[in-house]
RNA sequence: UCCCGGGUAGUUCAAUUGGCAGAACACUGGACUUUGAAUCCAGCCGUUGCAGGUUCAAACCCUGCCCCGGGAGCCA
């Protein structure tokens, strides 16, 4: 199995070791979780927040969370409370209070100025179609503005009225001055700002022009301190506009560098945030914390441990390899958090009925049950066991399968922790479905052992129909059927999966009737972990079922 | 078409930087078992994208080619 917590080494681990080696930082290593506050964390996200915390933890450096605020037009408060509860959900801790690429936005603008004044930077009059058209193509140089050639002065003054309303929305912007022939589009007079009247989350409407990513991302790293500013792979052509930006200004700290490594994709999902977003929308699932989501909240309500999510980052790790992970590594760590920490529980989600036909009328006979065998010191629990009982379907048959060594007429399981039944008889309904099954137990088998040393090839777990607790449960299967949902070319939603959920009323032992934690997981004994709601408490979500070689032997026979 | 990045087992990553290609997950078999779970043991999985070259020795260096991803927002 795998270790849960060695950190593995990796190129950005070896770059920050190399650095620390040479003082390139002065030996600070300090990074920084950047989101737009535009859309829920997700799986994705999570690689992103593990490498940057840990990447802090590991060589005794910080961590900021920063929002990346600036587009007005996309992001919402509801979005930065979000992120950083999920981000302490996740168990990390930034360093101090969260920062904002918003709190930058005099020091930008001054910044900008300066490069004005410099001739590095111009006000261009033309429409986003035009610049567009004339930024050229892959192969193709660029055309330069006609405006490219207006002084600093004029630039100076068009700038400053840009600021102060003097223009429409999109009627003007600032480019940056730099290469109109570059081979790299990004250095082809990128635009650093625009003019949007839309009021802003934090800054209300104190600015109608907004920088850019471009414009802000690494003069917010350079005022943060950050040294290692880590980015995914589709940023690696901006690196040269990030350390261009760094340069026209004189900076209080050493240039922070930029390090990009491939995000993480995984199958039977999507992470894209448009794509999230159809599936909400669409009403396709419940919302953004929807347990089938792969979102921080939706991992979250499905039982998913934050610790499994940083064990199963450290074990795929980082690279710049494009990637798709497949979605049961992430279970096993799951299953492996789970098995250490859940507390076992009886709990039957598709009952059929058992009479113990000798069974002394009316008897309550209280049984012993670990509470979690991987972890003695939580003990045990009584559960009443009597001569009605509910078992899963699936664990009788009439005509027993090859292999099949549950229940069926004439022979012997185990009830765990309970008695040794053997099946006499059944009830069926008018279409041959069998409704009840008749047993007779043996008294000497009391806590599911029998004196004279004879065996049971089955143990099966079961509630008392009396005592029993009613609860519905949610069982979850892959949300897309495809591994990487819409690689043939056709639109992912297509390969939805119909099934994804399935609901049912179960039947709960009554230690589960006492209200979990909400968000609690146990484990069904046979059938998976399930979780607690966050809000109702009759309510239970499958977090994921056990390895199931049952289930493995009819596939191959399938 | 141009620029950048990538290609090692089914998957994700290693390989002490030129020195016997190996871990995890998955899969298969066995042991154990009051969860067909967990645990333990074993096995399977490789033309290191392809073709040349350098070298005693190449996944690693050189040349050419192929394939995949990203890049022409006033998104990030």
């Amino acid at each position: 199995m795998a270790s849960l917590d060695t950190t593995p080494a990796d190129f950005i681990r070896e770059r920050v070791q190399a650095d620390q080696a040479t003082s390139a930082f002065g030996g600070r290593v300090h990074t920084r979780f950047p989101p737009e506050p535009n859309g829920y964390l997700h799986i994705g996200h999570a690689k992103s927040i593990c490498l940057n915390f840990g990447l802090a933890e590991q060589f005794g450096g910080r961590c900021y969370l920063r929002f990346d605020d600036t587009n007005p037009e996309t992001e919402d408060i509801e979005y930065v409370d979000a992120i950083i509860e999920d981000v302490g959900w996740l168990g990390f801790t930034p360093e101090g209070e969260p920062r904002y690429a918003s709190d930058y936005f005099s020091q930008l603008y001054e910044w900008a100025e300066q490069l004005i004044v410099a001739g590095r930077a111009y006000v261009d009059d033309q429409d986003a179609e035009t610049i567009s058209a004339q930024r050229g193509g892959f192969g193709k140089p660029g055309v330069e503005s006609p405006h490219r050639t207006r002084t600093p002065e004029e630039n100076l003054g068009l700038f400053r009225q840009m600021r102060d309303g003097g223009f429409p929305d999109s009627a003007k912007v600032l480019r940056a001055k730099i290469d109109m022939q570059a081979d790299n589009m990004q250095l082809r007079d990128p635009v650093l700002y625009r003019i949007r009247r839309v009021p802003h989350v934090r800054t209300g409407d104190t600015w109608i022009i907004y920088p850019t990513y471009d414009w802000a991302h690494g003069q917010s790293d350079a005022i943060e301190g950050i040294t290692h500013s880590i980015c995914t792979l589709e940023f690696a052509d901006h690196r040269a506009l990030y350390d261009w930006c760094l340069e026209q200004l004189t900076l209080p700290s050493h240039k922070p560098e930029q390090i990009e490594f491939a995000r993480l994709n995984l199958t039977h999902t999507v992470t894209s945030k448009r794509k999230l977003k159809a599936l909400v929308t669409e009403r396709i699932v419940d919302g953004w914390d929807d347990p089938r989501m792969p979102t921080l909240r939706g991992m979250r309500r499905r039982g998913y441990p934050a610790a499994a999510i940083r064990a199963f980052m450290n074990r795929v790790g980082v690279a710049k390899t494009n990637s798709t992970v497949e979605i049961e590594l992430l279970e096993s760590f799951v299953r492996a958090e789970l098995n250490t920490t859940a507390l076992r529980r009886m709990a039957v989600i598709d009952p059929l009925r058992v009479v113990i036909t000798n069974w002394p009328d009316g008897q309550v006979v209280m049984v012993e049950a670990q509470n979690n065998p991987e972890d003695p010191a939580t003990g045990t629990r009584s559960i009443p066991f009597t001569g009605e009982l509910w078992i899963e379907r699936d664990d009788f048959m009439l005509e027993p399968a090859p292999k099949y060594y549950r229940l069926s007429p004439g022979r012997e399981v185990r009830l765990r922790a309970g008695f040794f039944i053997t099946a006499t008889d059944v009830v069926l309904d008018d279409d041959g479905n069998v409704t009840e099954v008749w047993c007779v137990y043996d008294p000497e088998t009391l806590g599911g052992q029998a004196p004279d040393g004879r065996k049971v090839k089955a143990t099966i777990h079961w509630v008392s129909a009396a005592h029993a607790v009613d609860a519905t449960v949610h069982l979850y299967e892959r949300l897309f059927t495809d591994p990487p949902p819409g690689s043939d070319g056709t639109d992912e939603l297509s390969s939805l999966n119909p099934a994804s959920r399935q609901t049912l009323a179960a039947k709960l032992e009554p230690a589960l009737g006492d209200r979990l934690e909400p968000g609690q997981v146990v484990q069904f004994e046979r059938l998976g972990y399930f979780a607690a709601d966050l809000d109702e408490p009759t309510v239970f979500h499958r977090t994921v079922g056990l390895r199931d070689e049952w289930a493995n032997i009819q596939k191959r026979k399938a």
